[in-house]
DNA sequence: AGCACGATTAACT
DNA sequence: GTTAATCGTGCTC
């Protein structure tokens, strides 16, 4: 495939942990007045069905999560807490409703301008959070619903270095303690941990 | 119409 | 370890 292309809808049109897995190493682009940008997935969750209480679609189809419903490789952007907005790709083919939640990001690409837009954070700590990298990407409310696999509206994500099995770590999804088990506990959570120094490859 | 709570973060003790 | 900030959403009355 062509390099900075963004992924095909194939790519989503998969289980969702399937999909959080594949993301890690993957590069999350954003086009603001034709700045550049990026950053290498370094952390997701899977958030799969009805079933999953952990999931908003436990509640149905409602105006909140109808992009969930919708076809796969959108974006959907939820507002939480009062003041975060959290990005997750939509998954697995339209009318079953699933996603991926971005957690973490590795710099890249502007990294200046990120950096300026979480003043007062170490570089270290600027995107490992899921409502710190929409805030360093310039991502809100805005962006719900727009289509992952076109560079038409400034947010997409393409391929990038394969990260091995051996840093990826599982575990419980974060945040969720209210939520019955299984769901609570289904290790549904995936980290990548690069070896100190790692700097993906390619970039200058 | 009212209410409890949230896929969080930063700043506390 | 604890807690305030802050408001959309979905549920109950």
């Amino acid at each position: 495939m062509r390099l900075s292309a963004p992924l095909s809808p194939a790519f989503y049109t998969r289980p969702a942990t399937a999909v959080a897995r594949d993301l890690l190493g993957m590069r999350l682009v954003r086009c603001l007045d034709g700045r550049r940008l990026s950053g290498i997935i370094l952390e997701t969750e899977a958030y799969q069905g009805e079933e999953d209480l952990a999931c908003h679609a436990r509640a149905g189809r409602t105006p909140r999560t109808a992009v969930m419903y919708g076809p796969p490789g959108r974006a959907y952007v939820y507002f939480t807490y009062g003041m975060h907005w959290l990005l997750n790709c939509v998954v697995e083919p339209e009318g079953t409703p699933a996603a991926v939640l971005l957690r973490a990001i590795f710099p890249l690409e502007g990294r200046e301008e990120i950096l300026a837009r979480r003043a007062g954070q170490p570089a270290r700590a600027c995107c490992d959070g899921p409502a710190k990298l929409t805030l360093a990407l310039g991502i809100d409310g805005g962006q719900n619903g727009v289509d992952l696999c076109s560079p038409a509206e400034g947010l997409w994500i393409e391929a990038g270095p394969a990260l091995p099995d051996a840093w990826v770590q599982t575990g419980p999804r974060v945040g969720i303690h209210r939520v019955p088990e299984p769901w609570r506990s289904i290790p549904w959570r995936f980290l990548a941990r690069p070896p100190d120094g790692w700097v993906p490859p390619g970039v200058g």
